[in-house]
DNA sequence: TCATCTAGTTCCATAATAGAACCTGTGGGA
DNA sequence: TCCCACAGGTTCTATTATGGAACTAGATGA
């Protein structure tokens, strides 16, 4: 059976879970905000097999989150970058490891955690903010169409 | 061949990933935030099989993510509620929400948003902010074993 | 030149998904 | 009380996807 698509959801949760939610693609975009370019990268740092690399690579092409360029070493080979698409998944990632570094236990001693650049720190936990900045939590929050939107037409965000 | 598992990984995306990395877990999460609890409310609204919602709902108790408890409508039958480890995927669900928002083309029509339950406005796009407060881009965060933290041990988040 | 590396493709066994049919206990109405 | 529809599954089968290994063609490099 041909896997259910998602694509025309109404839904921004489903669309997204559609292009991107499948077992490799975040990791591959994981990998290449960290700055892997190369097929060999991804298949070394993923330990996943080729053929499977090779089917996602082209897919995250085919849906402009990477592209292909030619490999910055002057080689004739080519490598991944992302798009301003791909690196706009950074927050969801952000989500993720904050997630797991709080409820999916990690081998002891080998636990990772993201801190920024500079200073060597844990980032932030992500906090959702109401337009006038109120944090909200899961109960206070909901879906609408658009077009039942209060007022001002505010087009912030999904 | 056994799908390949990342529950050992160091990296706190990867394990997060291999809890609810698959098709429909963050979908029901989705909805029992919305509120669902019951199997056949997830069942119309995912339009899943049954065999296959069986199959995600008991993995995501045997996770921790949802519990079964006797039905609120006082029947004799069992209800799924979200325990506070599966409401805290709230972030992750926003940053796929946003992302699909504005990188998924929806059918015209039918987009919907998250709004803040009170005032029906769009939420804020999440920020990465480093702990003293300065907004961060996918360059300028990395993932570091814990312990190479820098001076004082905080421990804010991953 | 020749071995090695890169980036694949092909082949096969196994696992997951989708859909339909079937099954068991509940709940509610006549 | 009897009966039927509903809730919540389980079982069966067809189709895909995944993982591993083997094989390949072109590029590099000693």
């Amino acid at each position: 059976m041909r896997r259910k698509s998602l694509s025309g959801a109404a839904c921004p949760i489903a669309r997204t879970l559609d292009v991107i939610g499948d077992w490799w693609s975040l990791l591959i975009v994981r990998d290449a905000l960290r700055g892997m370019r190369r097929f060999s990268e991804f298949e070394k740092s993923l330990g996943v097999s080729k053929n499977i690399l090779t089917r996602r690579l082209h897919a995250l092409v085919r849906q402009g989150i990477l592209e292909t360029a030619p490999a910055a070493d002057g080689s004739a080979y080519r490598e991944y970058r992302l798009t301003a698409k791909g690196r706009s998944l950074f927050q969801v990632l952000v989500a993720l490891g904050q997630w797991g570094h709080e409820n999916a236990a990690a081998p002891a001693g080998s636990r990772m955690i993201m801190v920024d650049r500079e200073h060597r720190r844990p980032v932030r936990k992500l906090e959702v903010r109401a337009s006038d900045g109120r944090l909200l939590g899961p109960g206070e929050t909901m879906m609408v169409r658009i077009g039942e939107l209060a007022g001002a037409s505010n087009t912030n965000q999904g």
